[in-house]
DNA sequence: GTCTATATAGGGATAGAC
DNA sequence: GTCTATCCCTATATAGAC
């Protein structure tokens, strides 16, 4: 039985970060952070192995002991954010994508990315290595997040109208990630939440 | 004077397809639209010159006479949509970034989009790549939108709500890009155009 | 649990024949 | 204007010592 093998195939999702306030403990946690952080800023394609084990302060092979792979670290990355929308997205249900519900998991969607910007950003710059990710294992049970949205904004008991308030109303909210950098870096969480809900309900408010 | 070094180097914008009725004639033509369609599909770091190479019917070697590097093909795909962009941009000016102004950059960037719709989403997926070019080439007087648009949301002039606002709008006007594939891609473009300019207008139309 | 050393492949890019 | 052949580098990944 090789240990290698037997840790680096478990990739399932942990309870994310226990303690926020404490470093991240494990080597395992460090590599994630570095990783995120990294993949984020200069993308997952423009960071080698190399790059995270000097931050890391350990050699590159070590992360194989850790993860199977390279692809292996971004897809623990993606399980995060899935496991954060998972509980938003129990609000929308397959049979009933009203805007007022899309409202209320946009309400819920605009918090997470706020407390995780990071994880935002990272599947928002590297899109096209996530949907690699997909491409090759169609893993099992794990349902895309990307895939339900859009199977919403599919529903054709939903006119047409609607839907595209829909898809406005989320590129609305997640507008911060995308043109503006860190221009409202300043700016309270709190009170740039507000905002976004704001506009989402300007978006969504009234149906007409 | 060797004559590839005389073409790689002019990467300029040139006319932009004189004819799009006809299919693109020369090879450097030809070169850019495989390019286009592979980056904005696979991404720019998972697609290879021996792929676009095959789909172009040459040897790998063969691009190098058109484009000085693979980076090469990108700016010049990057300088396509610059060109586009400068027009609508020349409406929104250093001073004065009302909301107003916003809405009819909006509006035709809208326009743009849909008409151009590939390379804006070569450039929504490759975000990480297009920064990458930028960073190495600080050039000239080539002064990227993205980083005008930024400018005009920093205004200190304008209230932190109403450059929200714009920034949401900018989000709901782009939102097809992002989340929705091809949902809408039945709905005739003139018609999902308007329903994107009625969503900007709703964000900033009443200022309150 | 971490390291060294190494294998292997694929990438971008060049030189020069035709 | 296009192609062949080739170079060189970096990247991921493996084997196995400590």
């Amino acid at each position: 039985m090789d240990p290698v093998i037997d840790r680096a195939v478990t990739i399932g999702v942990e309870p994310v970060d226990p303690d926020p306030a404490a470093a991240p403990s494990t080597t395992r946690d460090r590599i994630l952070d570095i990783s995120l952080e990294l993949f984020s800023t200069q993308g997952y394609d423009k960071t080698s192995l190399r790059q995270i084990a000097e931050r890391l302060g350990y050699s590159k092979a070590a992360i194989y002991y850790h993860f199977a792979s390279k692809e292996d670290i971004l897809m623990a990355l993606h399980l995060r954010l899935h496991e954060f929308g998972r509980d938003a997205l129990r609000a929308v249900e397959d049979d009933d994508s009203s805007p007022a519900l899309w409202a209320e998991l946009l309400d819920q969607l605009i918090d997470q990315m706020l407390t995780h910007r990071a994880l935002f950003i990272l599947h928002e710059r590297n899109q096209a290595a996530i949907e690699e990710l997909h491409r090759e294992r169609s893993d099992a049970d794990h349902e895309d997040l990307q895939i339900r949205f859009r199977r919403a904004l599919s529903n054709d008991a939903v006119p047409v109208e609607t839907r595209v308030r829909m898809s406005c109303a989320f590129g609305a909210a997640m507008s911060g990630l995308v043109l503006a950098g860190d221009v409202f870096a300043d700016v309270p969480s709190e009170e740039l939440g507000r905002m976004l809900r704001d506009a989402v309900h300007a978006l969504l408010g009234e149906p007409r």
